[in-house]
DNA sequence: ATGAAAGCGCTAACAG
DNA sequence: CTGTTAGCGCTTTCAT
């Protein structure tokens, strides 16, 4: 396919310098005059060398390898925009960073997916691991992956953030803040669809929302909940049983962007109007939120800066920065749109 | 963060054999005796070991590395479940041939994205690179690509099918079915709302709709074409020109599954009802369209059969393989939904 | 069928 | 400031 391509050494030769001050010019490394700097680069530049990084990693005994790993299904394509939103903020990360990243699907329901995880990080001798919900809520797991190397936490809960460092929203704040939404328009009957069980964050939305629903003289117990798993699918069904309840709720919360375009969908089938007689939330603001009619009024969490605080946290770590684990909150922040309203005529 | 891994002389040592004895069990190389065999496996399991992956391929001289390249911008999150559903089934391929992905995500209108395709290839001695539209359509890139490493192309257009493997499907003829589809339900007033210039690919789906009009005896010309970009702005800003003119059409076909997400949603807001009124199609069926309300008549492209395709198309070349660029078409077919009906009371 | 030896291209002490 | 010397862990001739 190709001649040779140059080496190190064709660089070192054709600049008149030893090997290890090529090595040194382009590490950046220190004790090298100017003059010879330049002259290297230039030799670099009319050779069009680069460097090997299969070579480099062989000698400096490290890979630059950060995984990236996510929990869905071969054949489903569950959270495509959540999982786009991190692996895109990630990879932008790893290229400030000098970085490479390996995105790793593992099924959730194998039986092993915890040995999946760990054996990645070891074949491919990663550095670093950003784990996204629910394994960053594994104590296991996270305790494991650190053994073995750099770890960052999308989204934990308090159960994993004292293990490794973490990047997140309050989850909890977000669901008081929601609900807070939608309590001020005037409901009064609430449900919420949650994500899979072990997803934590999303469980933590519920307590937050169960203190907005206190905090408005309510009994928390009133608010229905059902447990989803984060497709649109279980918003689906989750909605089709709720509004066959004898006094069906004004308004449905939805652990994420998905499960609420699945309630929006229902919606749509039983010709009910959104938000006049159901109003709807999701959580995450993906560009779904967008995209269903009518537009979904959603939390938003910055997946991207958060995949990249994650990407970034490793880096200090990787660089030497001892210190306990670390717990980043971002911002999140309520976007009302038009899926949400004043219960209207029932 | 952990001890020193066990290494390939480890191993040999462990087993009593030699170091190339090991090396031949761990690739299946051949001339090993059964009962050595088992013996090196057994001393691999028993201190846990698993080859270096950068050492491999320094010595090798192969880095097992294919690249999945797309054209995006980072700030946005353009055909998000396209991207996905690629991605996903690259990588299940690159898993079962032993081989690593590296997706990149080039900002596809900077003015150097050629080159940094070809520095991709270059800095990270990549052997393999699948391109998706549109730089799959570009035959300076192609060329220079295929000079570096192996290349297969996502639904490449004529132009540059001579060039390198490819995978895709009928674009032409899907083109052609969905119209006919419309044709057939009595639509004779029919808009389409095009991809970016620079995919042919969309562009050949116009050809079959304007075959399966001139087929049903009407004027090709009568088809009103509006350029678009693929996103659900842009299915917006076109759908709401259309439905503004004097004889708006009946039915909207468009180039992608978030266009015609966009133009769903101009209908919803002017009130016009889907399909009664306005029929709205799509193309890929991605799983958004069965999230938009009503679900979206398209026409199903197996992208993830169409990546795995091409991955090992890729595979074959490095396994040796020697004959001309060969072009893979996969199935469409149109799948009903109901955003597409008999033209109604307009 | 097996092993010894020679690198792959680079970084990292260690001398100067 | 710069060069010399060893490897990093593996694959690959080439003997045996």
């Amino acid at each position: 396919m190709q001649a040779r391509r140059p080496t190190i050494d064709d660089v070192a030769r054709h600049s008149g310098v030893g090997r290890t001050t090529v090595s040194r010019v382009l590490n950046d490394g220190p004790n090298v005059r100017p003059e010879v700097r330049d002259r290297v680069w230039a030799s670099v530049r009319s050779l069009n060398y680069s460097v090997n990084p299969q070579a480099r990693s062989l000698a400096s005994g490290s890979s630059g390898l950060i995984a990236l790993v996510f929990a869905s299904d071969f054949d489903a394509q569950p959270n495509s925009f959540y999982a786009s939103a991190l692996e895109l903020g990630a990879l932008r990360e790893c290229l400030v960073q000098g970085r490479h990243l390996l995105t790793h699907h593992v099924p959730q329901h194998s039986p092993d997916w915890k040995r999946q995880v760990l054996e990645l990080i070891r074949t491919q001798r990663c550095q670093g691991v950003v784990l996204t919900p629910p394994f960053s809520d594994d104590p296991d797991l996270v305790k494991a992956a650190t053994a073995q190397c750099a770890v960052a936490l999308i989204s934990p809960s308090p159960s994993t953030r004292g293990l490794a460092d973490g990047v997140g929203v309050d989850d909890e704040a977000g669901g008081y803040d929601v609900a807070r939404h939608l309590l001020g328009l005037g409901h009064r009957n609430l449900a919420y669809i949650t994500g899979l069980e072990s997803h934590l964050s999303a469980a933590r939305r519920l307590e937050g929302l169960r203190r907005a629903v206190k905090s408005q003289g309510l009994d928390p117990a009133s608010v229905r909940v059902l447990g989803g798993d984060f497709t649109f699918r279980s918003g689906v069904e989750h909605t089709r049983r709720l509004l066959g309840e004898r006094s069906p709720p004004t308004a449905i919360i939805c652990a994420n962007d998905d499960t609420a375009a699945g309630a929006l969908s229902v919606a749509h089938g039983l010709h009910l109007s959104v938000p006049d007689e159901l109003s709807i939330t999701g959580f995450d603001d993906t560009p779904m939120s967008e995209i269903v009619w009518p537009p979904l009024t959603t939390v938003h969490q910055p997946l991207k800066d958060m995949a990249g605080a994650a990407v970034s946290a490793i880096a200090r770590r990787l660089a030497g920065e001892e210190d306990g684990p670390r717990f980043e909150t971002l911002p999140h922040r309520v976007i009302a749109r038009e899926s949400s309203g004043p219960p209207g005529a029932p």
